[in-house]
RNA sequence: GGGCGAGUGGCGGAACUGGCAGACGCGGGGGACUUAAAAUCCCCUCCUCGUUCGGGGGUCCGGGUUCGAGUCCCGGCUCGCCCA
């Protein structure tokens, strides 16, 4: 007869049926256990497929739900999909497919693979951010937030994309190319929907202090808000009645500033270049015009710009101060305009040195004929505010200009509107109408959802307009409640609108009366831990955290911050330690990999390759290792013939049971703290050192296997079931660890002298320090070093080591 | 240029609040079993001197604090990410 051994392929689908058969991971059914909500970010369902990098990060979030569960919790662990937007209908287009169709597919694909995987998630729930149900709900908030005036139009620039045919957020524009595709991006104005995600942007910025996510995506965020506080000056302009507003960071530097430079676009450029400068201000300004910020303000900021031939008038001095164009300057940030201080701001003295602009001290401590001098230092040549330091004279200068009405104390953010439309067919409808005047018109909440029409061709077009624009019937309509003629909004919603609240519809998807019921999402908010990658770190998270502010002021969220954890899994590179990508052909399937060694394999390998947050290398021979230990476990339980072992009865002995509770205690608090892969370590000493026992204990093997299920559940479901066991473990209580088991009879303590280890002795735990010292003593390696020697000092520390300092 | 993070065997990585550096796994070497191979099991595997016991060195580099530093402090180098 065959042997059977450990085989996962045929175990493996079993218990994914017989999991979804008794609907085990639905949350909500034991409401007196405390809750935990643990969320992955929800993949855009793209043609190719999860990858081993997904896997990760749900294979992290799905091992802690089944601990979870085994500790005695409610766990609301869901998943859906990110259907709108440009990935998919790129996709679609590529494919010749209709994006509805492929959209369905691709989740098909992505479910066959996540059921594969063993996940456990409530599929009860699932929903797609491009079913009407659910983006009936991203049309109501929405339709709340023009309500509340954070969302109105407004002639914006924007990064045109002609070859993907819309406009693309800053976030999906790199290096002057669209983030998918690389195709090339223009700056275009363009009447856009903006979200006024910039009047939050304080709450963003503190609400950070309270949440526990990694130190860099904190600093991420902090640095994408860039508050910045200083001051608004106006400068009168020589020979001229206009007047030029700067923004400043340090206007204690005011006596210092020798020059002013515009943006390229500033409104009074034209006004204040002269004749004689006209030719030159105008090719510069149109040349800077080809350029993306990014470039602007690169590495080569400060090297050029042009003179325009008028002076502002410096209020403190009374000097003139020559006015210059200069692209590294941004019409986007303050006014669009700077005094420049060269002698304390690097890049001002860069360009005053190289264009021969006057350069003056007024904070002393640097040597400003070398470089400029940043640093701290009392102020000088600054009349008013001679000796004083920085803080105290940024007071007393933003005082003076406020009391001479030419300037006011001001607080600025980098961060800009959220431009919320884009010119494609597959994302949510605008829930809004426009009268012939061109005015926009909110749809009444009965008319939700808008759904999106059906489109043969949904194509961009190419001009700029929405391919909705095609559906010319869908597309007619009257103003609600007046009967005039009106059409509807083109523009759909960018991809990051789905994602923004979909952790609240997670906790009641069937509600069609509401968002979320306020009862529940009390109940259920916020998500305590939330697994993705970090390249979502500013985007998705900053959006997602303004909306659920955003709904919390208006009442339908209980709380303001939506994620009270983040973790970012690391990238998976491929065994050639380089990304992972088609065109290295370093791609692996989990599909495969679960064909070849089983999805438990595939689960603990990644949880064993390292830290979660760390970058790892894929290694084939790591995942045989994981294979080899899985193996090494089944020949555990079972003999040769596959009969469990006959050993089973036997009374545990001492040492087995201080290896099961070492065992339980690391496990457990490894699982708590997410060091997966630690905790399997800890696992395959277990079975290292119980492999050459004699017996195999039922009071050992059935507490390691509660302590296997959330990592390698279907193996640990098959062994239990083999113990006897009629249901399934995911609801058995994990096992604790009795610190009795935990005490050692006799540690073995490291003897050192000075510093060095040169012996070890055998002590009982409780040793107290004198009779350690005694036995120490008399030891005779350690007379050894200590013969004809003074002992300086004894330290001992208990239960650790000894050492000895000798002269 | 600024911020954050990282640098430990041939490789992935361990090391609690300063306390035996290299757990666990991969790879490599040797052995057992086998007609043979695979699989499995056992032993060795940081470098170096040494026959063994043992000695010396060793966590990117240079200093420091400490009885004791991978861990803390100062200075530097390299890499990664983000911002400029």
């Amino acid at each position: 007869m065959e042997k059977m051994a450990y085989q996962p392929q045929k175990i493996e689908p079993r218990w994914q049926q017989h999991w979804s058969q008794h609907q085990l991971f639905r949350a909500g059914e034991r409401s007196e256990l405390p809750k935990y909500y643990v969320l992955d970010m929800f993949p855009y369902p793209s043609g190719s497929g999860l990858h081993v990098g997904h896997t990760e990060g749900y294979t992290a979030s799905d091992i802690v739900a089944r601990h979870r569960r085994m500790k005695g919790f409610d766990v609301l662990h869901p998943m859906g999909f990110d259907a709108f937007g440009l990935p998919a209908e790129q996709f679609a287009i590529e494919e010749g497919v209709h994006p509805d169709v492929s959209t369905r597919q691709n989740i098909e694909t992505f479910r066959k693979q996540m059921n594969a995987m063993g996940y456990s998630y409530d599929w009860d729930r699932v929903f797609s951010t491009s079913d009407p149900s659910y983006y009936h709900w991203t049309q109501w908030i929405f339709l709340k937030l023009l309500e509340h005036d954070l969302a109105y139009q407004e002639q914006a620039m924007v990064n045109w994309c002609p070859e993907l045919g819309t406009v693309l957020a800053n976030d999906e524009v790199i290096d002057g190319k669209s983030e998918r595709g690389g195709h090339d991006v223009v700056r275009q104005p363009r009447k856009q929907w903006m979200l006024r995600i910039t009047a939050f942007a304080d709450r963003l910025l503190d609400g950070l202090d309270d949440v526990d996510f990694p130190e860099s995506i904190k600093s991420m965020q902090r640095d994408r808000i860039g508050r910045s506080e200083g001051a608004d000056a106006t400068f009168d302009i020589v020979d001229s009645d206009q007047k030029l507003k700067v923004f400043t960071t340090r206007p204690d530097t005011l006596f210092g500033a020798t020059f002013c430079v515009l943006s390229p676009e500033h409104p009074l450029v034209d006004e204040l270049t002269d004749d004689e400068h006209r030719d030159a201000v105008k090719s510069y300004c149109q040349e800077a015009a080809r350029k993306s910020d990014i470039e602007r303000s690169g590495t080569d900021a400060g090297k050029s710009g042009v003179f325009i031939g008028s002076h502002a008038m410096n209020p403190c001095t009374g000097e003139p101060m020559p006015i210059w164009v200069a692209d590294y300057v941004l019409m986007g940030y303050g006014t669009g305009a700077i005094m420049c201080v060269p002698g304390h701001d690097q890049r001002d003295w860069d360009f005053a040195t190289r264009f021969k602009l006057a350069i003056v001290e007024v904070v002393s401590g640097g040597d400003i004929s070398q470089e400029a001098w940043v640093g701290e230092g009392p102020h000088v040549n600054s009349g008013f505010l001679d000796g004083l330091d920085k803080d105290e004279s940024i007071t007393r200068s933003i005082e003076w200009l406020e009391e001479r009405k030419i300037g006011t104390g001001i607080v600025r953010y980098r961060l800009r509107d959220w431009i919320f439309a884009r010119q494609r067919y597959w994302g949510e409808p605008m829930p809004v109408v426009i009268d012939e005047q061109g005015k926009a018109h909110p749809l009444p909440e009965s008319a939700l959802p808008l759904e999106l029409p059906h489109l043969d061709d949904f194509a961009p077009t190419g001009t700029g307009n929405s391919p909705l624009e095609r559906a010319t019937q869908w597309s007619l309509t009257k103003v609600p409640g007046s009967g005039a003629t009106a059409r509807r909004e083109l523009d759909t919603m960018p991809g990051s609108a789905g994602s923004s609240a979909y952790f609240l519809r997670f906790i009641d998807p069937k509600n069609d009366q509401a968002l979320v019921d306020l009862e529940l999402a009390k109940h259920w908010m916020p998500v305590d831990l939330y697994i993705g990658g970090a390249e979502h770190a500013v985007g998705h998270l900053l959006y997602s955290r303004f909306w659920t502010k955003f709904l919390h002021d208006i009442g339908v969220c209980p709380v303001d911050e939506p994620y009270a954890k983040l973790v970012n899994q690391g990238m998976i590179l491929g065994e050639d330690h380089r990304k992972m990508s088609k065109r290295f052909g370093n791609v692996i399937d989990p599909l495969d990999v679960i064909a070849d060694q089983g999805a438990d394999s595939l689960r603990v390998y990644e949880m064993f390759m390292g830290p979660i947050e760390a970058d790892k290398p894929w290694s084939t021979g790591g995942l045989m290792g994981a294979r080899r230990f899985l193996d090494r476990v089944w020949r555990l339980f079972f003999d040769q013939d596959d009969q469990l072992h006959e050993s089973l009865s036997a009374q545990a002995t001492d040492d087995q049971m201080r290896i099961l509770h070492r065992t339980i205690e690391k496990v457990d608090r490894d699982t708590e703290g997410l060091r997966f892969n630690t905790a399997i370590s800890q696992m395959m000493t277990f079975v290292n050192e119980l492999n050459p026992m004699e017996t195999r204990p039922r009071a050992i093997l059935e507490p390691f296997c509660l302590l296997l299920a959330p990592y390698a559940p279907h193996l640990a479901e098959e062994l239990w079931k083999a113990l006897g066991h009629g249901e399934s473990l995911m609801w058995e209580p994990f096992p604790v660890s009795d610190p009795r088991w935990l005490q050692q009879e006799m540690v073995e303590v490291p003897v050192q002298i000075n510093g060095k280890v040169r012996t070890k002795v055998l002590v009982p735990p409780e040793i107290t320090e004198d009779q350690i010292r005694e036995q120490v003593l008399a030891d005779p390696r350690v007379r050894e070093y200590t013969e004809s020697k003074e002992i300086a000092k004894f330290v001992w520390v208990p239960g650790r080591m000894v050492n000895l300092v000798v002269r």
